[in-house]
DNA sequence: TATTTATCCTACTAATTTGGTCGGCTTTTG
DNA sequence: CAAAAGCCGACCAAATTAGTAGGATAAATA
């Protein structure tokens, strides 16, 4: 099992889709912007979400990302699962044959678990999380942040920097 | 987050050293045999759980490790932890810097995913492994292969091979 | 006392994964 | 046509995993 910034990211970026949906495509520059990751790692997160279909590419100026179902319909089990973390505990993938072909002494213990955390991942939609009251407060934040930094950028350009 | 081999290993070792208690010492060739895992990597991580006091040693001819506990009071999240695997789902270790010195739109999720994960592991005691169907299965399975393979080598002693 | 059994300790290693970077291509809009 | 975006493949440094190898030390036994 493993969960690292990979399924983090893949997460938080298809919960900033949730948040800005019905704007329109959402670029993953403003994503990158907002979020602090990487726009390349981005991209190859993205690729994998879209061969996954939950998401839904629009291309050329003005294009970017949506999502590709109601985000009543994802869950974040999904998501990681997207990106290729495996959120399975056992050693076998569930088969059993952790021990030359047999059951090891401890194979059920990480199915619970593997259960355990599936059930709740997968209970938690993102429209779940743009309802939470952490989460709105972070965003809020984001969307100041990028405000006044897309201010300071006007002014360069204004007195030709 | 990360829970492979090393962390499902320790607590494998742990659960067969709570299953021979009271048989004296058991030494990590025993484990290692009857477990399948080597011999040198078991060594590496009763380093780990020697220096945590969860087990304690007997050097010489007839010892090993036994636990330093009763099995009642050594859960599985413990055994894990000495061995440095991290049940920690953040990427900033619960500090909530995640995001430029702030909090991550993400944050919180993670740690509920922590929570979670931890109070599943931390309430699950080596005794409580001992007593569950499955594992006395797999156990008594260990226990005549074992058996077997001790006549063969007997066999082969007595031949002069 | 010599041998054997076991823990203890350090160093090395191949393979894999992570979290990127870089460069260039294609599509679409203005 | 130029610019903005997605698309794609190659490459990379660092870390981690799951070991191996080789020896030192301690204790029991013959």
């Amino acid at each position: 099992m493993r969960l690292t910034t990979k399924g983090r990211y893949a997460v938080t970026a298809m919960l900033d889709l949730a948040l800005h949906e019905g704007k329109g495509p959402i670029s993953l520059a403003d994503i990158s912007e907002r979020q602090g990751i990487s726009l390349s790692y981005l991209e190859q997160l993205f690729a994998k979400l879209r061969r996954n279909n939950l998401v839904a590419s629009v291309r050329g100026p003005g294009g970017g990302y949506q999502l590709n179902r109601p985000k009543a319909d994802i869950d974040v089990a999904e998501v990681i699962d997207a990106v290729n973390e495996n959120v399975d505990a056992t050693g076998c993938n569930r088969r059993g044959d952790c021990q030359s072909g047999e059951v090891c002494l401890t194979h059920h213990l990480w199915c619970d678990l593997s259960d355990q955390i599936h059930t709740f991942l997968s209970g938690i939609t993102l429209a779940d999380l743009v309802e939470r009251k952490d989460v709105k407060a972070v965003s809020s934040r984001q969307e100041a942040r990028q405000a006044e930094k897309m201010i300071a950028s006007d002014i360069r350009v204004a007195s030709g920097l």
